[in-house]
DNA sequence: CACCTCCGTGTAAACGTTATGTCGCCGGAT
DNA sequence: ATCCGGCGACATAACGTTTACACGGAGGTG
């Protein structure tokens, strides 16, 4: 089939076999694989057949080692196989791509640990740019491991201080809309299931929660305030205890996908009808929640549009825009359905 | 805070930073970060702290350059918004990562010509290692490309010929254990929801498909079968379409995730009750279908298992294990649920 | 007491590329 | 006919590592 590929011994052929192949000079052979500089047509042409022969491709290493630029940005999530995080890379690879940048996703599965880890490998193969979304804001090793970070970064809804711009999503003003509305449906004991208020949207989503009950002069159960994790477990677990508590709420709040998960399945086994006995809001999973009987309403962001504005951002950045750490905020989106009703006898 | 960063001129410090801190020479720096030959307990100490005073990581183009090897695999998917995808990622690195190599995941979008680029971003990145899921089998310059790669590949559930080592998922004997259970129940006309032929999960359960309806003597309506593409829209489309036909089915099987979603829809659009007007099996999606009332029976498969086993079969590889193409066959497992039951009038 | 051995360290070459400086040659202008 | 200006190609020096080789000194042995 093809021609038996002609690499110098074993291994990828180099820019030497092309020069080789072709009769002209390494010099040259760069020239036209960088098409940088003036070549002359004919010469070009013999270039890149020789390179089609030898099936050439550049050694990306040799590459950075001489110029101190690799094309390639690092995007690194808490979790890959959890949508919310990985459509981000869509929507950044959508952007960064075109610019001629490799994006490279890597998952620290909300380990502090293996997010260090990635952090240095990030350096050590001295990608241009690096989007983050942080497993936890405390964790002192991380954001020290972010400062060392000689390229730029883009933050992904999260408050660190390390002078980087920021893509941030709305998480008050979508969580006061719900809850208001909740309270003129007439419900008085909501429960919030949410991630741990060490990172941002779990802090913001409880403050828009209070916020919009101190609005309405009601008082704030703590009790009703689940805060602590993210996981599909969690939520089922302190929606099953809100549920079968002695003065359980009238509408559950889960607020965060892997969490709308695990309450919806809690609310399952329990056979709590909704929104007869229960209202419910969840979010984050748009196709979840228009698939579920009754169709749930849910606070939804659009995670793709995070990751071109972080892209975005990262562009500017590489193209040698100086200017103060920016902050971008999207906006949530509520988007109301069945699942919320007046609460059965108020 | 951090000591003013001793870097050499700008950019990130080099070995020889280090070596005039600790006032030895290179090589001897270098033998204390590879950790390969014996170093005085001494030197070693002085080395080490010189290296946490500049805070060196190795330059890893430089060391990749010197060694061949860069200690990173590339795992190419389809889509990596896909939980059915992505979760491979975090089974591969679970063994990967442990074994000092670092995974870094690349999603085509489908696009072939993605699938290319990022192909010879591999092979310019000198990766040691890859992963893929293909988007299309029968794309000849992706086969190409792959064949042109000099290092290990473990291919997922595809069937090119390309002499890797590859995991495959059972499709056949799942498809026909649901297939004989719906006909036992009653089924005659069963509609057949999944991706197109030209790979072969499309290809295996369209196999099952038929082969259990001809093991029961039935004949096939090539009509209820749909294996053209894999989307939430192309679920909707043809699930809309098989209900609202002429001679409707009485089961459905949305074998594909994102069509498992589409068709849910589509149920849910046209109020059709399940399973008393229909009965329905999805696939790939333990946890919607697990949340979804009624409960709906799926085929599913363990794709982190599928990561873990692709990683053990590229580390055997990168080790130099030297043995024919190895092809290991995962099971998929039928979950059976509420979401089945007798045709109402048989 | 001299020699050998071995351990620890230094030196330098190579990896594949880009970029800088240099040179040869062709054509046009004087 | 001579000279000059450029264009296009070549040679070569880096970039930061690893590693083969050389070397010096300490300790043990004949």
């Amino acid at each position: 089939m093809s021609p038996d590929a002609p690499a110098s011994a074993r291994g990828q052929p180099t820019i030497r076999d092309v020069a080789a192949a072709a009769g002209v000079s390494i010099g040259t052979v760069s020239r036209v694989a960088g098409g940088s500089a003036r070549v002359a047509e004919q010469t070009r042409a013999r270039v890149l057949s020789a390179m089609a022969l030898v099936g050439y491709q550049p050694n990306a290493a040799a590459r950075a080692m001489r110029t101190n630029k690799t094309k390639t940005i690092g995007f690194l999530m808490p979790d890959i196989s959890n949508p919310v995080f990985s459509r981000v890379a869509v929507g950044a690879q959508s952007v960064l791509g075109p610019a001629g940048y490799t994006l490279f996703a890597l998952s620290s599965n909300r380990s502090p640990v293996q997010e260090v880890e990635y952090l240095q490998a990030v350096r050590q193969r001295q990608m241009d740019g690096l989007i983050v979304t942080l497993a936890d804001e405390t964790a002192s090793a991380t954001t020290e491991e972010l400062r060392r970070m000689r390229v730029p970064v883009v933050l992904l809804d999260r408050d660190v201080d390390i002078g980087a711009d920021v893509v941030f999503s709305d998480h008050v003003i979508a969580m006061e809309t719900i809850v208001s509305h909740l309270i003129a449906l007439g419900h008085r004991r909501i429960g919030l299931v949410t991630a741990s208020e060490k990172i941002r949207p779990g802090r913001e989503r409880v403050r828009g929660f209070r916020g919009a009950l101190a609005a309405a002069g009601l008082p704030v159960d703590d009790w009703l305030i689940r805060a602590a994790r993210q996981s599909a477990e969690y939520g089922a677990t302190e929606t099953h205890d809100l549920l079968t508590g002695r003065d359980p709420p009238t509408a559950i709040i889960a607020a965060g996908s892997d969490i709308f998960y695990g309450a919806m399945k809690a609310v399952r086994l329990l056979r709590r009808d909704i929104p007869r006995e229960l209202s419910f809001v969840g979010a984050d999973d748009l196709l979840l929640s228009e698939v579920i009987g009754p169709p749930i309403t849910v606070i939804d962001r659009d995670m793709v549009e995070v990751g071109r504005e972080a892209g975005r951002l990262l562009l500017d950045r590489l193209n040698g825009v100086a200017l103060p750490p920016r902050h971008i905020m999207l906006a949530s989106s509520v988007v109301l359905r069945d699942s919320i009703a007046a609460p059965s006898h108020a």
